[in-house]
DNA sequence: TGTACATCAGTGAACGCGCGTTCACTGATGTAC
DNA sequence: TGTACATCAGTGAACGCGCGTTCACTGATGTAC
């Protein structure tokens, strides 16, 4: 059968929408092609029309992820003063919702070292993707250059995806909180209370 | 043939070592029972003499990693004031070492989110050995009681190896030591240098 | 002391299974003439 | 306008492969008598 225009690059979207929840939600060993594709409403065979092979879907579907959540980020804040921005990020980033739901979450947060341990030709547009998610959030975050914005970011964000990550590695429910309510309570004291400050020492 | 006093015992324990190294270079998923029975010079059928399934290794060698890691951090620092001993920690925790050779170091930091997505019958011992390795380091940290000396670890200890993993993640030397040096930069400053104390407000 | 049997860590063939990938095929529609 | 052919997203059987697990077997040594 012949499909309207737009038709494949649609299907391509679902494919990529449907990866980026899977992947996030079980890893990206334990997903796979066929399973995606059945998701979809299509069989395996047709995967190879749109990607040259797992990999390349494990790519698009992380660079999904983490653009997903970072426009969603800059948008929950974008009429927010950047002190209330950041503590409009650090509370939801750590919040019970994100917590219970990897699969709409931060990727770094929900992938982490395995985002390290994938196959070598995955390693640099990975790496390039959460460079780029760090560009897109650093406007959000305190400092007086990009670059002290940026290395902000380097700690901010992968320290609480780690708490974020700990807490997820708990199974009682009292307990995973617990650990979520520590580093919240952490992380608001310390970027939005002013008990620190993140100038460089002045020399 | 039969074996000397202790031959079970050490062979088991040879086989969690090996499976403790290669978990937390290559993930759970992507190590073999037949590849460690390998390594240990050992045909793959004998496994089944020492665990019931791949799950109770698993299990075994998450905790061997992090009661090792747990044992070094606690030597390396045992002759050292409280806070020298959490300077010592941080700087080996960030340690350009550290970040190369995951196999030989945290096994929070390497596993990370694939903790929490491990077979059920897993995660309760984990969960059980990640707080058993917390009290093993709290004595460590900054606190006036143990539950704030916990809390303490709760956000660290996490925050540390979300760091360590967002350094691995990238591909190029410099950007991974730029990553690794804004975190050591911050927690030692944060922590060693008094900018910020973690007792609780006074309500 | 000698003999028959029990033990049990380790062997390696075999199993069923799910995976990524390939490929000949389908069939509705567009296009050339 | 009608006909023959080209296109191409999607199908589903088939492939080779590696995995976890099982199991009948091995063979050196311990033990019972």
């Amino acid at each position: 059968m012949r499909y309207s225009e737009g038709h494949k690059a649609s299907t391509r979207s679902g494919i990529v929408q449907t990866a980026a929840r899977e992947v996030r939600r079980k890893g990206a060993s334990a997903v796979s092609v066929a399973d995606i594709m059945k998701a979809e409403g299509l069989t395996h065979g047709g995967f190879y029309r749109h990607f040259k092979d797992k990999d390349a879907l494990l790519i698009a579907a992380v660079e999904t992820a983490l653009g997903e959540v970072g426009d969603q980020l800059c948008q929950m804040t974008a009429t927010l003063s950047r002190a209330q921005a950041l503590e409009r990020v650090i509370t939801f980033y750590l919040s019970e919702a994100h917590l219970e739901h990897p699969e709409r979450g931060c990727a770094f947060a929900a992938l982490g070292a395995e985002l390290a341990r994938y196959p070598k030709r995955c390693r640099a547009p990975i790496a390039r993707a959460l460079d780029q998610y760090r560009s897109q959030l650093q406007a959000l975050l305190p400092g007086k250059t990009d670059d002290e914005r940026k290395a902000c970011f380097d700690v901010l964000f992968p320290s609480m995806a780690g708490c974020l990550t700990a807490a997820r590695a708990q199974v009682d429910p009292d307990r995973r909180k617990e650990i979520l309510g520590h580093a919240r309570e952490f992380f608001i004291k310390l970027f939005c209370n002013g008990q620190f400050s993140l100038e460089k020492d002045p020399k």
